[in-house]
DNA sequence: TGTTCATATGAACAGATATTCAGATGATCT
DNA sequence: AGATCATCTGAATATCTGTTCATATGAACA
């Protein structure tokens, strides 16, 4: 049994599927394209050292701008754009005393994304 | 007690920490610049749909390249493209079988944080 | 009201990134 | 050896991203 591979991307191999059983298991599986997007952006937020940073901090306890930046060595400026896009994606929440504001975490989740791939990374760094 | 805040970064507020206990307690537990540097670049890796969607089959099945390709509909270079940059930062890994390469996910680190990742963005989802 | 302070924001620039294209490599088969 | 096939790779490009700078906002206080 084969099954013919699309042809919209020419630069896909144009051959059958080398194990077409296995590439329909895994299909039915696939998350959809909106989960996968959301997460991809979800990562990409994650993937900067200065918001692992503000994440990580935020997950130990809650904090304001000027403490994070001046914690972190940032500029308040590139801490405040970071809390935005952070803020937007529903990572941290704020609330606001006065003219401070508090942010931390908003979500569970992330504290466990962060705690795993910490985990992650020492085993790599272990390995040497 | 007041601790006067570094000036080496000018746009910081330039005042005393609002709370310093707070920050001495998160600052000893922050991670080393090494770690937080590779976690980052991991989750960026991770922060690409592609990527992601490729890191989500292998987590599967042990795919071939030409597999993953038609399976996504992403031309066969830029799948190889991709799955070199997650082959140097250790998160899939391959077999040659003759002409043909088949990758796995090279840490179970990486599957435990795309369920996380994806139980986090099934709550976003779900609250609308 | 005027000043100071914490935070937010828009514009702009430098550096990074994903994809495409073209071509290379190395294995299999005739 | 020559042809075909799966995969890899370097260069080029168009797009995106993080930070800075300058400025705005809005709260507290004198």
């Amino acid at each position: 049994m084969t099954i013919k591979a699309t042809e919209a991307i020419n630069d896909v191999c144009e051959i059958d599927f080398v194990d077409a059983e296995k590439v329909k298991r895994v299909r039915q599986k696939m998350k959809p394209a909106e989960a996968v997007t959301l997460l991809a952006d979800t990562f990409k937020l994650l993937g900067d050292p200065t918001r692992v940073r503000i994440a990580f901090a935020l997950a130990k306890e809650e904090l304001c701008v000027c403490d994070i930046a001046n914690l972190l060595n940032v500029s308040q400026s590139a801490v405040s754009h970071s809390l935005r896009t952070l803020r937007q994606m529903k990572l941290v929440r704020f609330r606001r005393v006065g003219k401070i504001a508090y942010y931390t975490l908003d979500d569970d989740h992330i504290a466990n994304l962060l705690d795993e791939g910490f985990r992650h990374v020492d085993d790599l760094l272990g390995e040497k």
